[in-house]
DNA sequence: CTGTTAGCGCCTTCAA
DNA sequence: TTGAAGGCGCTAACAG
């Protein structure tokens, strides 16, 4: 393979006349800049990334740290996206990328910082990670730039960034949906409470109902922390005191289970019980019925965060907040309530629609 | 940071042995070994991997090269999965790991094996490229080590290896269990002819119509490309003058296409046509019915190939085969074809059950 | 067992 | 506009 040396050998100059024709240096003459593309062509040489990321002052690989891809439901593709969404960022202007999957399984930690210098790596993009992690925390005292993808951070004097989409907004269409189509008895399962996207979510379905002039019960609220199977116990707990006529679910995960528990109880959906989640899914378009929930574009998020990162690394400029649009996505799973089910009180068991319908 | 230099210092030896110490040379006093560790952890010291990968004659570093990720079905999550894998593999074995996705529909491509040069990469896993593509032609003339998913290629005098299911048996089994089940009338939605898993699933199929005496005539093989949409238009226009008991695809991307065009002609799944699949993608278990097929395990392709390529980049040796376990998943696609629907004969429209059930 | 020396391939002052 | 020299952080002979 050749070298910047066989290149400037050959082109009869030194070393470093090769070096600044191929950064872009502007004092190399146009001549001499010719004949060192003529002659790198003719060798087929293209600088090594690793020399070049070594010896140079410039940063340009930037990492990814996303966590919960092995451990966490197969059918959340999230992460995927995000990453196809960065490695397209990174591509457009010529950033290397290095990733590193978190196995929360796993005991053996690493340090995000560690895996920073290690690598020479000069930002990074943190996807599904928690902020009260202890390596999060040690990230935050050093002066790597980060773009956090859906977390809001308050941190101050920093170098940090974040992409998300309108989780507020989002969340009040869903929840005024529900309610323009008369639903009133409403369960929300919430995600994890201390989440930044949990609680913009949660201050959308609040301001709907305020809208309405309403009110959400704190034992209408469930924390099913974003887990599918959560989800399904803590509804099939709910439903045994009380029937809603809707749910509201933080996620798409949570609405699966919810669909399940709901089911399972011999209640249809929506005929007996509407149900809404959030992210769009795959799965989502083929569940049974096709869930009405809010479409995130994690790709876009993912690109957008690499943009991101990137401006801040070269301008050195900071707190920045990227929106990138979600879209609500009306389904079958939500249905207009009627005035029977709207009155009935809240019962210990199925409502006497649902009875032949078990499934 | 701390450098290798620092390290020495306090530790009161030279770098060469630390340097050895932490690759674990066995020329070293255990004292000074400890001394060194010590002084590494107070120090926080972690070799640098952009450093060691410039000066190591040690190839440490791994590639996934990986197409098809951007344009093709989003349903699809294969690629995902085999990256997993990979990843995983790597990681157990403290290999580094660069990946380089292709987006065939950008023009500009590049060189696989200036990818692999720029970065030192010293082994390369390929998953879903072509083998007529030209840089995969140029690769095949480096001594660069390969790993081909789901490709078994007859290069010889080259460090290749490959990672794949037994597709034969696989698709043998699911040819027969139709066979079992009655069917006669069956169309083989194939994927891509010059594709390795597609001539053993084909060879798979025949087998398996050998073993009962029957023939598999060309007019009833298609090929779908493993695309969803060509399988689709096939369907359609193959249900205008024949109607099959059954349709076999070679992947789940083509029975969605085939189901969604057989739904559209009227007939019901599985009362009037059977439909098997291949792979078992995320959606295969929320189709309407649930679709029958053969569960491929990606990531674990994924993980052994990255742990067959560090083998072949660590013992020089060369072509080997692993094979992955795959499993049949007999789910609501498939029925029992009776004695009117086998004998009539294939006609121009529906069977006289279907009309009634126009989904 | 340990230190010395010379790179790996490139970038980056500093002088010319 | 160019060249020389030093260095990025580490590994790898080769002495000792």
């Amino acid at each position: 393979m050749a070298t910047i040396k066989d290149v400037a050998k050959r082109a009869g100059v030194s070393n470093s006349v090769v070096s600044r024709a191929f950064n872009n240096y502007p004092d190399i003459s146009e001549k001499t800049r010719q004949k060192i593309f003529d002659v790198a062509k003719e060798l087929n040489y293209t600088p090594n990334i690793v020399a070049k990321n070594l010896s140079s002052k410039k940063q340009k690989t930037i990492g990814l740290i996303a966590s919960g891809i092995f451990t966490e439901n197969t059918k959340d593709t999230i992460s995927f996206e995000v990453l196809k969404g960065v490695y397209t960022g990174a591509q457009e202007k010529e950033y290397e990328l290095s990733i590193f999957l978190i196995d929360s399984l796993k005991q053996e930690q690493k340090s995000y910082t560690q895996f920073c210098r290690d690598r020479k790596i000069g930002g990074i993009i943190l996807q599904g990670i928690r902020t009260d992690d202890r390596y999060f925390k040690e990230l935050m005292n050093t002066d790597i730039p980060c773009v956090m993808v859906d977390v809001v951070s308050d941190i101050e004097n920093r170098l940090i960034g974040s992409v998300t989409s309108d989780n507020y907004g989002a969340s009040k269409k869903v929840a005024k949906h529900l309610l323009e189509h008369n639903h009133r008895k409403i369960a929300v399962v919430a995600g994890t409470r201390e989440t930044y996207v949990n609680s913009e979510r949660f201050k959308g379905t609040k301001k709907a109902f305020e809208e309405f002039g309403l009110e959400l019960s704190d034992e209408d609220v469930m924390y099913g922390e974003f887990a599918e199977e959560k989800a399904y116990y803590l509804t099939k707990t709910y439903l045994e005191y009380k029937q809603p006529t809707a749910f509201i679910c933080y996620s798409d995960l949570m609405a699966y289970g919810v669909m399940r528990a709901v089911k399972e109880k011999g209640l249809r959906i929506p005929e007996d019980v509407s149900i809404t989640g959030f992210d769009d899914l795959l799965i989502s378009n083929f569940t049974q019925p096709r869930l009405t929930t809010v479409r995130q574009d994690f790709f876009e998020m993912g690109k957008q965060s690499a943009l991101l990162l990137q401006q801040m690394m070269e301008s050195k400029e900071g707190k920045k907040l990227v929106y990138v649009e979600n879209e609500f996505m009306e389904r079958d799973s939500v249905r207009y309530c009627n005035e029977k089910q709207r009155k009935d009180e809240y019962s210990n068991g199925q409502t006497e629609y649902s009875n032949d319908y078990i499934t």
